[in-house]
DNA sequence: GGCATACGTCTTGTATGTAACATAGATACA
DNA sequence: TGTATCTATGTTACATACAAGACGTATGCC
């Protein structure tokens, strides 16, 4: 079974990001335990964490502010976000292992493109990022990353449910894919740095 | 008076910095707590916050294991540091308190630049180059680099306390603080990267 | 001797109890 | 009316209790 923190701390986690606890909410330890059925302890747990990761911010005596998303937060994130990716995509180790990874996700994204997957979409997406990131050996710049991802999921409406976002997205991975493949970092990077500006505008075009 | 769980925090922070935990040692929380004068609770607080840290890693059931400094956290810390502080040094807001800042700062390193105050020198180091990223605006990114600093922390044999090294840092941080009077990002970039070159050349030179 | 098993010890994971603090709203008073 | 104070309620911060898991070691058996 699992602990009784992890499951405190996905049930917070995935209400924040999917606005079942809307930016603003004043959380208290003993409701969240109660809707979870642990004790108080392991939801104190949880809360700590995702404070750290920048959700959820603590009030002593008062209780846990699930932190609005701010305009300075989203400039932020998207600005450590293309640092990252562009970084990363200049020190990636390429090679077979790299190219067939990308290809199989990038292959997962055409499947599930449909809007009926958006689910499998966007993890799809995530992941091809991800491996491309961490193919760079940088650990802490990979869980920056993740985290990263995860602070711009509350951001987006209605992340990729949208078929033209959808074939933009498949687009433009397909030019990084091809990019890794040719081994011309400055292909790779200008190709993620295209992607990440069409993400951003689609972000500010629905926000 | 301090809470329980940030006089945890500090003490086994502080003891971890120090090598007084040295790597590979496997702490309880019980034993902290009577060293502490705390109850477990807030000494598992503590040691959850360091985890996220990377200063510990929580085995269930085991204990708490000091994260022996490896060559590749070495690497990814150094390799950090400098993608964020050159990008920041791009980006800074540059205005007259800016300037004055950074001016008090390189006094205090003058100062302190005896042997005896390894400490204070040390902190204006750091505050120095804190101060410039922060003044690129990135919350995410400035939080990163403290946490960065932290772990470099452990990484140095006897920061500073040797004074050729201290004058080294105080020449490059002159240049640097001459360069971003003169406004010119590409040469502040350049000045930043020099400085963290022979940092870097120091620490591989006595570790 | 060699192997499996049982046991004792240490440690955590979680629940619960308690006191102190923060706040909102009521109340008393000028 | 306006202000200060009191009180009721909600919430955490921390301590403590207890059960269960992980290991090292001894024990029994062959």
């Amino acid at each position: 079974m699992t602990t009784a923190t992890s499951r405190a701390y996905d049930h917070v986690k995935q209400a924040i990001l999917e606005r079942a606890y809307p930016g603003g909410a004043l959380l208290s330890e003993g409701e969240i335990a109660s809707e979870v059925g642990v004790s108080r302890t392991p939801v104190r747990e949880a809360l700590l964490r995702l404070e750290t990761e920048g959700l959820v911010r603590l009030y002593p005596k008062r209780g846990a502010l699930v932190l609005p998303v701010s305009p300075q937060e989203i400039s932020d994130v998207l600005e450590t976000r293309e640092l990252v990716e562009t970084f990363t995509a200049g020190r990636a180790t390429i090679g077979p292992e790299l190219v067939a990874e990308l290809t199989r996700l990038l292959e997962a994204m055409r499947e599930h493109s449909g809007a009926a997957d958006a689910k499998e979409f966007a993890h799809a997406d995530r992941c091809f990022h991800r491996t491309l990131v961490a193919a760079a050996g940088n650990e802490i710049l990979t869980q920056l990353y993740d985290s990263l991802r995860d602070r711009q999921l509350r951001m987006a409406r209605l992340t990729a449910s949208d078929p033209v976002r959808a074939a933009d997205a498949i687009r433009d991975h397909s030019e990084i894919l091809a990019a890794v493949r040719s081994g011309d970092r400055r292909r790779i990077r200008t190709a993620i740095h295209r992607h990440l500006q069409t993400a951003t505008a689609a972000l500010h075009g629905r926000s």
